[in-house]
RNA sequence: GGGCGGGUGGCGGAAUGGCAGACGCGCCGGCCUUAGGAGCCGGUGUCGAAAGACGUGCGAGUUCGAGUCUCGCCUCGCCCA
């Protein structure tokens, strides 16, 4: 038969097939969900013998709408999670609301709607839009953070960091932001310029009285990732914010009433023979002390300029060092000379110790110093075979580097006397191997009205006292002014200022700020395990179901709700309240959907994609798969909908092939492969089709699963073509296409599941298994290269000996005149891949 | 400035060191249609009539063989400064 021929009989077939029954995904999508839903599909079982599988993904803030980049997030872990369930797990997926923040309260600012009102809104909203994407949450689970039930959990929470002294009260330059009048953590000052996570606005420094969680206790064991599936930028992330750095504290006598010594931080202590000089932060305690009375007016201008400074500019490497000496000088232990203390913007009070020895010939900050107020460099350290600068320039620290000029430590490598010159000091009792880490403690209060308050009373007697377990939660008072001021609006609320001291009974005044929001995220994964409970969570539940076996969600919360909730997890394990060490075993990261324009999707560009129209024209299955379709998962890219029509024409072309077996051609018009060749060449490709599209699936490689399942179709446009679209291969591949396609486009699935009358759902179908068996090939064209250079193919059956397949690779007329007669220098085989066969050459 | 990722047809993207460009979009041709912005079949990296040559940011290297590994450079993105 002819192409012609050919064509014109599927034409036929198609239009047989179709009579009355476009593909319209409208007609059926919604009624599937609300079966769905109504069968309770999705619900986790508590009480269930098949394996637990927690599947998580990242709760949204309530900003108001679902935009394209959510449903990219939620539908990757959607489709893995409607796999694991029809692997035989106990799947539980569930979805909930990060709905306190900033932005509700801003609402009511601008708008005079109460935040409360602005976020269930959000919500109801946001749920609807939820149900569009198709995605299998159990909804019985949700969690809404700023839902009284859920925030007395939250103040539980910080009783117990209280109790156990991880949570605590301190003064402190903090980072406050002047745009929302808040402060904010460490982490959440954002680039060079410090600006503010959430709205973008410069940080500026301020002295306050703040809480703290004490996250530093965990720096080292946050480090380790062991035992979980981590990505390793993240993973590279956290250890690099954490910042441990090894080497010693050293303390170096000074020659003033009241003050025995000043201790700095070093990394290299090795080169102590080569600290010159002394650098204070302008910032440091005892600069007032070791300021001579001819420098003090000099020095206190300085320090009053510098702290005016932002941290961005006293940390820039390039600019011009400035700083003042104090008039008083410290020893260095290991020369007995003398050392000139001075202060120097350049050296940061919250790194180490803030103040260094200046070690200006290895470090470039210390030498620009030296060069610029002409203090004495001395070389210390070289490169084992280099030689040292004639004049005066900075050498830059090697692997291999030597002591130089240092004493009995001369010639030893300096890895080797680190540890030597730290013992040393140890000896004299003026040293000592520390570690220090960048990390800082998590500053957890807020200035603003909605977040959970903290749960603590301040008594004139009793200072800070936790509101009693029985009195949680504490209420967010309903009627406050919004108009932010710098504190809490709390503060103007009379009536829940007005508390008693639980000690005495007393008077007692409430305190006003409420809990970071990243506070209420630090858990939300363990109310899920029981959402109803009146405690925080019910232990037995968190059993069964904690930790998470795979987590979804963007990498931008490497360091904040990432590193934040392992940290919780690790507390709380100390506390005896849970029993394992990570909250999630796994880890993926989504990439970001750009815009149009390759930026960021905000409100602000007006960039912002809404899935709304296309749900409408090409139905909820297209659009999943599309988003699923249009690259790898955790890479992202900018939007566009180039291409969308190919994923729906695709899901078309299944609706047709998938209810068209019955009017397959006539057997005579069988194909040149015949159809038992047909057939075994259709089970073949739909067995290959089970492993790979399973392992993709697994992989979150859902772009070449997707691709994989449209070769699949392709092969049942052939064989229908072969003539075989009436065999018991062509259902089985039908049947094996719609399972897996059933976690991408669960709603076609269905309805085409119905219609070739399967029982419902398909959903509650076992996964296919591939049979190797049917799935290996039984016979291979091998490509046969001369010299790396492709020449001729060999058409070989499976299992064809490495002897015989060389025989007729050299026997080959085009291998033959490339040799030219000559014998091959070599003969290389990779196994069913490729022979190549090697010339002697010229 | 440092660290980590990327750079492959007109486009999105495939490729355990082994046939570069799977799959899809777009485009071209055909079929079918009163019609086609529907559907079906086929083609489509570049140059070339063909044989063939060239081709994965640039330049070296390792290898029988490099998109893939090594070194240097350019460039884009993210994180930290």
């Amino acid at each position: 038969m002819d192409r012609t021929e050919a064509s014109r009989m599927t034409m036929q077939t198609r239009r047989r097939a179709s009579r009355g029954e476009r593909f319209d995904p409208a007609s059926f999508e919604a009624k599937w969900r609300e079966r769905w839903e109504a069968d309770g599909l999705y619900l986790a079982r508590d009480d269930d013998d098949r394996a637990k599988h927690y599947l998580l993904t990242m709760y949204p803030y309530t900003s108001g709408d679902l935009h394209i980049g959510h449903w990219y997030a939620v539908t990757g872990p959607d489709v893995v999670a409607r796999m694991r369930r029809m692997q035989g797990l106990n799947v539980m997926f569930p979805m909930g609301f990060d709905s306190f923040g900033l932005p509700a309260e801003n609402a009511a600012i601008d708008q005079g709607v109460h935040p409360a009102t602005w976020t269930n809104e959000n919500i109801e909203r946001m749920r609807s839009q939820f149900r569009t994407t198709g995605c299998m949450f159990d909804w019985s689970r949700e969690v809404v953070t700023s839902d009284p039930d859920y925030y007395r959990g939250t103040q539980w929470l910080f009783a117990q960091f209280y109790k156990a002294g991880l949570a605590y009260r301190a003064m402190a330059a903090v980072d406050w932001c002047p745009k929302d009048q808040v402060v904010l953590a460490r982490e959440q000052v954002l680039g060079p310029e410090r600006r503010c996570w959430r709205c973008g606005t410069p940080v500026v420094k301020r002295d306050l009285e703040q809480w703290f969680f004490r996250i530093t206790r965990y720096a080292d064991e946050l480090l380790d990732f062991s035992g979980i599936d981590w990505p390793e930028p993240i993973r590279l992330m956290q250890t690099n914010w954490i910042g441990r750095s090894e080497g010693a504290e050293i303390a170096f006598p000074v020659d003033a009433q009241g003050v025995e010594a000043i201790r700095v931080f070093t990394t290299r202590p090795d080169t102590i023979y080569g600290a010159t000089f002394m650098v204070l932060a302008p910032e440091h305690p005892l600069v007032g002390t070791l300021t001579t009375p001819d420098r003090r007016a000099e020095v206190e201008a300085y320090a009053a300029a510098a702290r005016r400074e932002t941290e961005i500019e006293r940390m820039n490497a390039e600019r011009e060092k400035s700083g003042a000496f104090l008039g008083s000088y410290a020893l260095n232990p290991m020369t007995n000379e003398r050392m000139p203390i001075w202060v120097a913007d350049y050296v940061l009070p919250g790194y180490g110790t803030g103040a260094i020895m200046a070690v200006p010939a290895h470090d470039e900050r210390d030498y620009a110093f030296a060069r610029r107020y002409d203090l004495p460099i001395r070389y210390v350290v070289a490169p084992a075979s280099g030689e040292l600068p004639d004049g005066e320039a900075f050498v830059a620290h090697t692997a291999d580097e030597v002591l130089v000029e240092s004493g009995e430590f001369t010639g030893m490598l300096a890895a080797e006397a680190i540890a030597a010159i730290t013992q040393q000091l140890a000896d004299m009792g003026l040293g000592v191997a520390a570690v220090t880490y960048r990390l800082r403690d998590w500053l957890v209060s807020r200035q603003r009205y909605w977040g959970a308050p903290i749960p603590i009373v301040y008594c004139e007697q009793h200072g800070a006292q936790l509101v009693p377990e029985e009195e949680l939660p504490v209420l967010l008072p309903s009627e406050v002014d919004f108009a932010p001021t710098g504190v809490s609006p709390l503060a103007s609320h009379p009536e829940f200022l007005a508390a008693t001291c639980p000690v005495d009974g007393g008077p007692a005044r409430r305190e006003t700020d409420t809990m970071d929001t990243f506070v209420d995220s630090s858990w939300y994964f363990l109310r899920y395990t029981s959402p109803h409970d009146e405690r925080a969570w019910d232990p037995d539940k968190a059993r069964l179901w904690m930790p998470v076996d795979m987590y979804t969600g963007g990498a931008e919360h490497a360091v904040l709700h990432l590193m934040y909730a392992r940290f919780f997890v690790k507390a709380l394990r100390d506390m005896g309240i849970l029993d394992f060490n990570e909250p999630f075993l796994a880890l993926r990261n989504q990439g970001q959907i750009l815009g149009a324009d390759h930026h960021r999707m905000s409100k602000s560009r007006g960039n912002v994609v809404n899935p709304d129209d296309l749900v409408a024209r090409y139905g909820t299955d297209a659009v999943r798969l599309f988003l699923m379709f249009i690259g790898p998962w955790d890479q992202g890219g900018p939007w566009s909908t180039t291409g969308i029509d190919g994923v729906y024409r695709f899901l078309a072309r299944v609706w047709h092939l998938s209810q068209a077996d019955d009017e397959a051609p006539g057997a005579g018009a069988a194909g040149a492969l015949g159809s038992a060749g047909a057939e075994r060449s259709l089970r073949r490709a739909t067995h290959q089709a089970i492993a790979a599209v399973t392992d993709d699936y697994e992989g979150f490689r859902f772009n070449t699963g997707i691709a994989k399942l449209m070769e699949l179709a392709n092969a049942l446009a052939d064989a229908r073509a072969a003539g075989i679209g009436r065999s018991a291969a062509y259902a089985e591949a039908v049947d094996t296409l719609l399972l897996l396609l059933a976690p991408v486009a669960p709603h076609v699935a269905e309805e085409l599941w119905k219609r070739r009358r399967k029982p419902y759902s398909i959903h509650q179908q076992a996964w296919p298994a591939s049979d190797p068996a049917l799935a290996a090939v039984d016979a291979v064209e091998l490509p046969v290269q001369v010299d790396g250079k492709l020449r001729d193919r060999l058409r070989v059956a499976a299992g064809t000996s490495a002897e015989e397949i060389e025989r007729l690779a050299l026997a080959s007329e085009r291998v033959q005149a490339y040799l030219g007669g000559r014998a091959p220098r070599r003969v290389i085989q990779i196994p069913g891949k490729l022979v190549n066969v090697v010339t002697p050459g010229d």
